[in-house]
DNA sequence: GGAATGTTTGACAGTAATGTCAACGGAGCG
DNA sequence: CGCTCCGTTGACATTACTGTCAAACATTCC
């Protein structure tokens, strides 16, 4: 096969991830990508093009790590645990001492939302992936009858979806856990208060 | 008093404001705000500083603009009226065709939040200080009956604080205004599961 | 009018990032 | 062994942005 590729792809592309994340895609060059991987600038444009196509595999592959816990949880059939451990997933992220504050795909939604079309577009369709996942949690639990029938689960998917968007926003702003788990403390009452026979 | 300025400040300001809330800090370099400003890069960098010295007055000059509207609506005395208002003062923001989506303190504070110290300490101080009237009015609201004795105004003052950058994200990502509508709607039955005394 | 003050203007040198490329070198294959 | 393939390496030209500055200029005050 000849010349063989000399480094991780795994390795060069959380580098890259964590990159991205903690510093914001324009904020970052090509150099730096190289640097944190421990490789050389021209390795990088060899195997991935640029720096577009390099955030792009990153979203991916922060959506595959992140968004995979949260659709686990949300696979609960219980919709009270489902939405909890949506939320969980998000406060353990946000708990590891090794991750930067915030979450990179909102990050780069708000850097790169209806400027960069590739970069957004992708985003856009991982956005509506969970707020269809939301939204099939909560319609499964209202066919369940654990949910009021008279529940608005397309409003209370986006909800829920921009609840977890605020919290990072609050985690990145804030640098503390506390409001971000008031914020969950809160979004949890109201989804009680649409659950149907519940002892409170 | 010698050489006059010839631009207008507040023109100035404004155009800068702009571009940085639809380009973001990084990405907009200092032609750019001279550009839209339509003055020189030397009179720019003459009368300011540089370009952290101009996203910090932008960004004073976007919370006294957008936050005064906040805060004048929180400060009415019927609690629901002062959240309802609260939010309509951010629905209003999204719906001016003249402005970039989002909201420039969020994606700022994203893009700075811990790295940049200076717009990271004002925007989180612009932060707490809006979550402060948040809680004001909710414990106003208590003290005046119209909310449970038991609602713990301060998660629900971080919340609503959560919940209007939750908004803007999905307004950024989204490009429409239906998910943002939903999720105020959402936030809303969420109170008025607190107040007292109502018809529902 | 003339001096003083402070702004505008265009140019300049310095720095950083980009994207490309030819030479190099190691792994596999005949 | 020698050929080929292909990734690595360091260099290069290009472009973009930064921050500064001296000269030119306009306005106010005396």
């Amino acid at each position: 096969m000849g010349g063989v590729r000399k480094f991780d792809e795994d390795d060069v592309m959380d580098a890259v991830m964590r990159v991205f994340w903690d510093k914001g895609y324009t904020a970052t060059s090509m150099g730096d990508l190289a640097e944190a991987a421990g490789v050389l600038r021209g390795s990088l444009y060899h195997a991935y093009g640029g720096k577009e196509e390099l955030l792009l595999r990153a979203l991916e592959r922060y959506a595959e790590k992140q968004g995979g816990a949260a659709r686990m949880a949300l696979a609960d059939p219980d919709v009270r645990r489902a939405i909890s451990g949506f939320f969980d997933s998000h406060m353990a992220r946000m708990t590891e001492p090794s991750n930067p504050a915030g979450c990179l795909a909102c990050q780069t939604a708000l850097e790169c939302g209806g400027r960069d079309p590739k970069p957004s577009a992708l985003l856009r369709a991982q956005f509506l992936r969970t707020e269809a996942a939301l939204h099939a949690t909560l319609e499964r639990g209202r066919a369940a009858g654990q949910l009021a029938e008279t529940a608005d689960t397309r409003a209370l998917a986006r909800f829920f979806l921009g609840v977890s968007r605020g919290m990072a926003v609050l985690h990145r702003t804030y640098g503390e856990l506390e409001p971000v788990r008031d914020m969950v403390k809160v979004a949890m009452d109201t989804l009680d208060g649409l659950i149907v026979g519940k002892p409170g």
